[in-house]
DNA sequence: CTGAAAGCGCTTACAG
DNA sequence: CTGAAAGCGCTTACAG
């Protein structure tokens, strides 16, 4: 009616809202199912939550009503009762970010059936915005927490750590080891630069994540070690800093071509320099890996696509990610979180070749 | 002295654990606060919401009990009363998939400052899982819904619809077209493919997303009708299926070389289709762009890194995700949702190239 | 098996 | 400006 009177008007849309607002009814509470089934709030309370006796006819009739009302129980009062909110807060770093999608992605699927959802807070790799997103997150009475990667300093973590179980992924709470997915940052570094020594490359550069993370680190000192190991020299030269962007493994490439370094091997600190990496080298005219051996780490789900496929440290997030909930909900049951550290695995796609000549 | 006793028993570790749950206190309340500081709770809760005056002198002390304490507040009891709980609820699809990652990255920083978190649950693609990430989000009391794509029935989101407010992206809810951010997929896919033949392709593959997708049917139609427009007949045989995966890309690609089409050219209904099918190219030996031209579509993050650089239909998730945000904000404040179409605009890179010979 | 009462942690009228 | 009271929507002893 209104619609019509006020067909032409300016006002037109704003009262159409209005009435889209108005339409929404407060949703029915469990003395309104009470009432409707003629019994106490208690005893609908008891058929909601199963755990004590209820006469049947009784149970029938608030289950009629449940129905016909359409009612849900509100959550929010629930955990506030109960003390427990059936959420698991989640630090991650981006939502844009593959890898830590994987790893997210993982843990949804290690929480699901357990009753325990996860609700994920981001950080942007800075430790303002990270501890906000955490503090956000206890604020919200999550039941625990699991942080994937980030740069929080452990005073805070040890200071949450305390209220509620933590759970790491990728970085270390000292005094709370058992509780921190390691992941074999140094062993994969190591095994990656190892395969392109055994391919017979001898001039192998390095493309490092960002040098305060602790992951860009033990990638690095891996390479250094297999390098060590097969009696070949640590060449400054030869190792560009990256900062686990696309962008910045072109930026080293180019810089690396820049400083006039000789290579036939590239080991990039992750997947997503690696990409960079090798769209540089193609702007050079070099070849992977008919000129240049290329290796990254972690395998993204995209890197087997890439051409030519990526040989790369698989570090399975997503399977992190399913061991990381699988400990939480241990940790939540009184359990030991036993976490087996996370194995990493040399997949040797095409990017790699025997050095030629 | 626990721990020295039991040094080597097998009860160790437990026993441990144990003092670690035991260290965890409950956190201090309103009431604990306004005894700290002499004060009632109303008072402390006056402070702590600032809508109300209070004596300097209380103010202060309450301010150090808070302080000396370490009072946060209970967010979920604050949402009780208010009536808010100041969450949006996000449905995506796949905490692992590029594209919703980037549309839900946008959503955040869209929601940065606003007072509102987002709380994101993924449907996995499954109308099932969708409409239970939809329930739990309404469950836990978010205030508002964005809906990214999906499948799940218009009745069910149009029921929610009814409740709190609802903005989707890349879906429509008939009837509150307002409230949907519609892509131009129509569009983009149209001149995607006349970039083609605009190069002088005349024989162009189309590898679709998934048909039951609104996208992938829309994306199909722009492809037909721009080859209509140019007199070029629709030939079914270039036409092969995807879902929107790297996976089905190459299927495809392989589907199409083993039926013997003949094509200078493929548009693929997204990006993922197009690292697929590129994939496949090099396996046939078909260089890109010199053999073969490929578009995609969405513009992923990783695209302008691909090898060559993907021309491709640039979306721009980020700023769709901020746009919705945006828009879910003027919704809650009883404003106009007001929500342009995405406009979508075709970033021609190095993959596509003018017909030889 | 069931209802009345108390309470989770907070906020908001209400009456000074 | 402030405290006592009531209440948000639910659950859990408590006493039948």
């Amino acid at each position: 009616m209104m619609r019509r009177l006020c067909y032409n008007t300016p006002a037109r849309q704003e009262i159409d809202f209005g009435d889209t607002m108005a339409d929404m009814h407060k949703p029915p509470t469990v003395s309104d199912i009470a009432e409707a089934a003629s019994v106490s709030p208690s005893t609908v309370s008891r058929v909601l939550t199963g755990n004590s006796p209820v006469h049947p006819e009784k149970r029938a009739a608030v289950l009629a009503a449940i129905k016909q009302l359409n009612f849900r129980p509100n959550l929010n009062a629930r955990a506030l009762v109960r003390g427990k909110s059936m959420a698991i807060g989640i630090l991650t770093q981006s939502m844009a970010s593959q890898f830590y999608g994987e790893l997210a992605q993982g843990i949804e699927e290690g929480l699901a059936g357990s009753g325990y959802h996860p609700i994920f807070a981001s950080g942007q790799w800075r430790r303002d915005e990270e501890l906000a997103a955490l503090t956000m997150l206890v604020d919200r009475q999550v039941d625990a927490l699991i942080v994937l990667g980030g740069s929080q300093s452990n005073v805070d973590l040890s200071a949450i750590s305390a209220q509620i179980p933590v759970i790491t992924v990728g970085r270390t709470m000292p005094g709370d080891e058992r509780q921190c997915l390691r992941v074999q940052n140094y062993e994969g570094a190591r095994s990656a630069t190892r395969h392109l020594i055994d391919l017979g490359h001898r001039r192998i550069a390095h493309i490092t994540g960002i040098p305060a993370h602790n992951d860009a680190r033990e990638r690095r000192r891996g390479y250094e070690d297999a390098l060590a190991e097969a009696r070949l020299p640590v060449d400054e030269r030869l190792i560009a800093e990256g900062d686990f962007t696309e962008q910045s493994g072109l930026l080293a490439l180019e810089s690396l071509v820049a400083r006039g370094a000789s290579f036939s091997a590239i080991f990039a600190a992750n997947d997503q320099i690696a990409y960079g990496a090798r769209l540089g080298l193609s702007r050079r005219g070099l070849r992977v890996p008919e000129d240049v051996s290329l290796v990254g780490f972690d395998d993204l789900l995209t890197s087997a696509y890439m051409t030519p496929p990526l040989t790369t440290v698989r570090q399975n997030m997503l399977e992190q990610g399913r061991s990381a909930a699988r400990a939480t909900l241990r940790l939540l049951a009184g359990e030991e979180p036993d976490l087996a550290p996370a194995a990493t695995e040399l997949v040797v796609r095409e990017s790699t070749a025997r050095l030629r000549g």
